[in-house]
DNA sequence: AGCACGCCGACT
DNA sequence: GTCGGCGTGCTC
């Protein structure tokens, strides 16, 4: 009887065998049930084989084959295997993490296809314009797949009754379904200028030089190649994106566009739908339900959709002919998972282009220093977009509010004021950026030094002053301000520092009659809520916005002309090391959003640090500037990107269980002797959260393989010592400490 | 991870 | 005398 060798959703290392009947068709890839101790658990078929090393007598027999999606490709078991190695994670946990959850239970999926609809020639010959004006949807239909075939799913939101109409443009002859998964007819080489068959894909926009030239570059790339597309924002990466989904969709392959939050920006995938209404386009998100996520996921492993785009999990979809992987925004601190296997989807995208030998496109206007420094050494090929492609858009005049010289009122000083009055007066928007929610990042006793802490954390009780409560950013613990010091009973209290909710509230004292907008997560916590606020800003009922990075990231607010930015400065003598990078892509993001139509956009600063290099470059669009202070620092530091590093995290309830662990993993680590450097055991940048230490332990090397090769020697030792009451886990290239 | 077995404290 | 604490150990 063949033996099956299955990978099971296990913290363990090794894989399972088992045995099935030799009539039972079933291949590597396959989905099984299997018993295991007292349950029957959801598994993977690893390998086939004719014999094993354990004894026949405690070889179970498979309980059931499961054959209602086809069998994962190779590619896939290939690309997770890398993973499970490389992140030191089990091989079983990576590969069932990288299914939808409705795969991993062993409920039958049933696989739907898309139905697609397109217009007749009969259809299309209409002139919509004499089309009877009262029927409205079919009108509507029709207006719609004037610009390409288009899924039911998209229709049905057309309106309630686009069922029953579109039934009848059926029967009228004007309308018919079409396969989904049509391939484009391959087209003559590209350069040529775009033609304008059937299949020209909508809108195709032209491309300044800069941008055809990157384009170019690509699409000569026959094989694998990196390529980092820097572009400032406004320079047109999206478009460069377009031209190449283009291509590649003519070629015949699938494309992959990875994307940092999806749930943020809504909008864009209803853009790229749009350009591409001719090819099935499946998005792959945290956010979507279950069953919907396991059909897109199947869509993309069957081959109807073209179009993938996704977040980081969007990584691991099977992609049978995939010929072209894009990250937007690149940079972004999201492609990295923080828990569980710890990987950098951007990482893993690489290394699939790298096995399949595709091109891959990284695109950011603040690359991330690794990758630059990758593009600078050849490693990856460097595309730079330096000009704004959208028409009259200019950069925004960029300035540093000095602090330290004029009193503040609430936190804004009197230019930021002024400016913002300004702008009251001349009927445009502002946004305020200040990086902290709630109103009061503490409370503090003006008597004794009594501040709020939280009883779990190491961190402060932050105020919310709209209903008077203390709250725990990090554990969720939340109580009632208190009247009197808990400490000394002193009745005066006062909130030190800024949040959002008291920015809003200066804000409305100072102008009693702006429309201001807060947006952070305590303002949007209802869904949808975000979608409407947008709606507000786009039809200009809304003169001051301000809020936390929620308003940096991907929106574009094209009447906003001043950004202030208020506390930057927490990112510039940071304990992590990579806090000042993060600060000038986000910065540098938001003051993107200023300026964007055609009116000229003024970005104000206020920083304690006006000459410090991060807002010299800053001021100057000088990225490039920006990453050699960075690197001389990372070189001079001996920090990545001139280092690789692993980092060991554990946490418990026990401060000393915790110390006691890794003070051992240090020396066992110490005891290796490999080429290796083995820092201190530190606590964690939040060393306290939720009752449980935390604590590190970072190991660095200038080059993987020995990193690699240590990691594998101490492994096993770490899973040796006593670790009662503690969880820990490695982070091989860890971004945030 | 579960879920066993396995030895020591308070209960009908 | 038993119920139950969670400390090791195994699961194909």
């Amino acid at each position: 009887m063949p033996i099956l060798r299955i990978a099971l959703d296990l913290p363990l290392f090794t894989l399972f065998d088992y045995t099935v009947a030799d009539d039972v068709p079933v291949v590597v890839g396959q989905r099984v049930i299997v018993p295991f101790g007292k349950r029957q658990l959801l598994g993977v078929v690893w390998e086939r084989g004719a014999e094993s090393s354990l004894a026949a007598g405690r070889i179970k027999p498979v309980t059931a084959v499961l054959d209602d999606v086809p069998p994962l490709p190779a590619e896939l078991l290939n690309l997770l295997r890398f993973c499970s190695d490389y992140y030191h994670f089990p091989l079983g946990q990576t590969v069932l993490a990288a299914l939808p959850a409705r795969l991993r239970s062993g409920q039958a999926v049933v696989q739907k296809t898309a139905v697609f609809y397109g217009l007749t020639p009969l259809g299309a010959g209409l002139n919509l314009a004499e089309f009877p004006a009262r029927k409205m949807v079919q009108r509507r239909i029709l207006a719609r797949l004037a610009t390409g075939g288009a899924e039911w799913s998209a229709l049905k939101k057309l309106s309630a009754t686009a069922g029953g109409q579109l039934k009848a443009l059926e029967k009228l002859g004007y309308v018919t379904r079409v396969a989904g998964c049509t391939p484009l007819p391959p087209s003559p080489a590209c350069g040529g200028g775009e033609q304008n068959t059937a299949h020209s894909f909508a809108s195709a926009h032209a491309l300044n030089a800069e941008q055809q030239t990157a384009v170019d570059a690509v699409l000569a790339c026959p094989r694998y190649g990196c390529f980092l597309l820097h572009g400032i924002t406004g320079s047109g990466k999206t478009e460069v994106y377009m031209h190449l989904m283009q291509a590649a969709l003519r070629r015949g392959v699938q494309v992959l566009l990875l994307v940092p939050e999806i749930n943020l920006t809504p909008q864009l995938e209803q853009y790229f739908r749009r350009r591409f209404a001719e090819v099935e386009l499946v998005s792959l998100h945290s956010g979507l339900a279950e069953g919907a996520r396991a059909q897109n996921w199947l869509h993309a492993q069957s081959g109807a959709a073209r179009i993938v785009l996704g977040t980081r999990l969007a990584v691991f979809a099977p992609l049978p002919q995939l010929g072209l992987i894009l990250v937007d925004e690149e940079h972004d601190g999201s492609f990295k998972q923080q828990d569980g296997l710890r990987y950098s989807a951007r990482d893993v995208a690489i290394f699939r282009a790298n096995w399949r030998g595709i091109p891959i496109v990284l695109g950011s206007a603040t690359p991330s220093l690794e990758s630059w420094q990758h593009a600078s050494t050849g490693r990856y090929h460097l595309l730079s977009l330096t000009q704004r492609a959208v028409a009259h858009a200019r950069l925004p005049n960029i300035g540093c509010i000095p602090l330290n010289q004029t009193p503040l009122y609430e936190g804004l000083s009197p230019l930021l004021i002024a400016a913002l009055e300004q702008r009251l007066q001349r009927g445009e928007q502002s946004l305020l950026f200040l990086n902290r929610r709630g109103y009061a990042p503490v409370l503090m006793c003006t008597e004794c030094s009594w501040v709020s802490g939280c009883p779990h954390c190491a961190g402060k009780l932050v105020l919310h002053q709209k209903d008077r409560r203390l709250r725990c950013h990090h554990c969720g613990q939340q109580q009632r301000v208190p009247l009197v010091c808990p400490s000394c009973q002193h009745p005066e209290l006062r909130p030190i520092g800024i949040g959002t909710q008291r920015l809003e509230a200066t804000l409305q004292a100072r102008f009693p009659t702006a429309r201001i907008l807060r947006v952070d997560r305590d303002s949007t916590r209802n869904q949808g809520t975000w979608h409407a606020m947008r709606q507000q800003i786009e039809q200009g009922e809304v003169d001051i916005l301000l809020g936390t990075q929620m308003l940096a990231k991907g929106h574009d607010f094209p009447n906003v002309t001043l950004v202030g930015v208020l506390n930057p400065d927490g990112g510039l003598y940071s304990a992590d090391f990579r806090a000042s990078e993060k600060l000038f892509a986000q910065l540098a993001q938001v003051a993107g959003r200023a300026g964007r139509a055609d009116k000229a956009g003024e970005v104000l600063i206020q920083t304690a640090f006006p000459d410090h290099p991060l807002f010299r470059a800053l001021c100057a669009h000088d990225y490039v500037a920006w990453t050699k202070v960075l690197l001389a620092e990372r070189a001079q530091a001996g920090f990545p990107p001139f280092v690789h590093q692993v980092l060991l995290r554990a946490e418990g309830l026990q401060e000393s269980a915790v110390y006691e662990f890794m003070h051992a993993a240090r020396t066992a680590a110490r005891g290796l002797n490999m080429s290796v450097e083995v820092y201190g055991v530190i606590p964690a940048a939040l060393p306290k959260r939720a009752n449980h230490f935390m604590a590190q332990l970072l190991v660095q090397c200038p080059s993987r393989k020995p990193l690699q090769d240590f990691i594998r020697a101490w492994k096993p030792q770490l899973d040796t010592l006593p670790s009662k009451g503690l969880r820990y886990a490695l982070d091989i290239d860890p971004l945030g400490f």
